[in-house]
RNA sequence: UAAUUCGGGAAUAG
């Protein structure tokens, strides 16, 4: 049975649940009993490919026919709603377990302290936080980091630092390397790279090793600050300490080339990442599209665009208004234009982004009538403008 | 126990 587990973890992160599921066939074909481990697996699969109807319907034949499941079980699909939003689902099926006699843990509490955080209901998510110790429940680095990061994005990265300054003085709890990323990603949002770079000294003095990610957050915020020997600094130390690029780094690295029109270099990384064997993807190809088109490499723009398509990667509503806005910019409204009459006829629904984009390029033309009319009709389509 | 929870990249304006 371990062994068959370990089979639908593989197929699951290959995102082949389906054939998952025909494991869990075969495993009764032989006589064998699924476990609760082998049921959590397939549960976590369908809830990371966003499949919650499935997810809930496996949950409730696991509870009807009395297969094994504990709070390993309820954790994954409470936190499959989270992700989803449904924070009502997570939090009924958080009285359930309790109601079943499983206890609610410390990863129940993170995800849905998480989850509560993200969207919206922070009341509640600071209700749980109070009520978890009662519970016996401690809060640990991860718990400290959900709120840290909550903050962060928030731009409240002052009151995170001192929340992550309490947390190792007063609790005496480790930060771990998430910990440090989340507060370097907003340090460098923040255009903060010296306060950056100072934290990442601070984590490898305590033993810590920054990762990709780390890394990369950092990268895009010296791109974003001008600081590019310091990037040429840090892709040397990724080098150093055998951290490979991955597609974010690339992609950041790209995007940040194009956006200072350093174009020749942004097409190097571009190809640099596919000869390491990175496929693009469609943020790749969103920011390369928008960066050709705006420095005027039109020819190119198309060819990339069409070796995109190729590979079965389709644009969405950012990479149509990130071109329609380029094409805009170097006064080609009638392709603007096209581009966004597209969108409709593809039954792709433009954004207020995308509205702004086209007002903006017929007010850069002039054609305020034009501009007008395409605001008429982002109100008829129930669009609200910003 | 390779089972469940936390961090990084693309569009307008600013």
């Amino acid at each position: 049975v371990s062994t068959l587990t370990l089979l639908i973890k593989c197929l699951c992160r290959l995102k082949k649940v389906d054939l998952g599921f025909s494991v869990l066939g075969i495993t009764y074909k032989y006589g064998l009993h699924p476990s609760t481990h082998m049921l959590t697996a397939l549960l976590h699969g369908l809830c990371m490919e966003g499949s919650m109807v499935a997810a809930m319907e496996l949950f409730q034949e696991i509870v009807e026919k009395e297969l094994p499941f504990n709070e390993f079980t309820y954790n994954t699909i409470i936190n499959g709603f989270c992700k989803e939003g449904q924070i009502d689902k997570a939090l009924n099926l958080f009285q359930d377990m309790i109601k079943c006699g499983v206890t609610p843990d410390i990863v129940t509490y993170n995800t849905l302290i998480h989850g509560l955080w993200k969207f919206g209901n922070r009341e509640e998510a600071k209700r749980l936080l109070i009520d978890m110790p009662d519970c016996g429940i401690a809060p640990d680095v991860r718990t400290y980091n959900v709120v840290i990061d909550a903050l962060c994005k928030e731009e409240k990265t002052q009151e995170a630092i001192s929340l992550f300054e309490l947390m190792m003085t007063e609790k005496g709890i480790e930060p771990n390397v998430f910990t440090f990323t989340s507060l370097i990603s907003a340090l460098c949002k923040e255009r903060k790279t010296t306060e950056a770079l100072d934290l990442m000294e601070m984590m490898t003095n305590r033993g810590l090793r920054p990762d990709v990610v780390t890394y990369s957050s950092l990268i895009y915020g010296l791109c974003r600050s001008g600081q590019w020997s310091e990037v040429n600094n840090l892709l040397d130390k990724m080098k150093e300490q055998g951290v490979a690029l991955d597609i974010v780094t690339f992609s950041t690295l790209m995007d940040a080339l194009c956006k200072v029109r350093r174009m020749k270099e942004a097409l190097a990384v571009f190809d640099l990442m596919t000869q390491r064997g990175i496929r693009p993807d469609i943020v790749t190809y969103s920011s390369l599209l928008r960066g050709l088109c705006h420095s005027g490499y039109l020819k190119e723009t198309s060819k990339v665009f069409d070796k995109m398509v190729s590979q079965n990667i389709h644009p969405n509503i950012v990479t149509l208004t990130g071109l329609l806005d380029a094409y805009s910019e170097r006064g080609m409204i009638d392709m603007a234009r096209k581009i966004f009459d597209e969108m409709l006829q593809h039954g792709e629904k433009p954004s207020t982004i995308t509205y702004n984009a086209m007002i903006k390029g017929y007010c850069l033309q002039g054609k305020i009538d034009k501009a007008k009319e395409i605001f008429e009709q982002m109100e008829a389509r129930g669009v609200l403008p910003d």
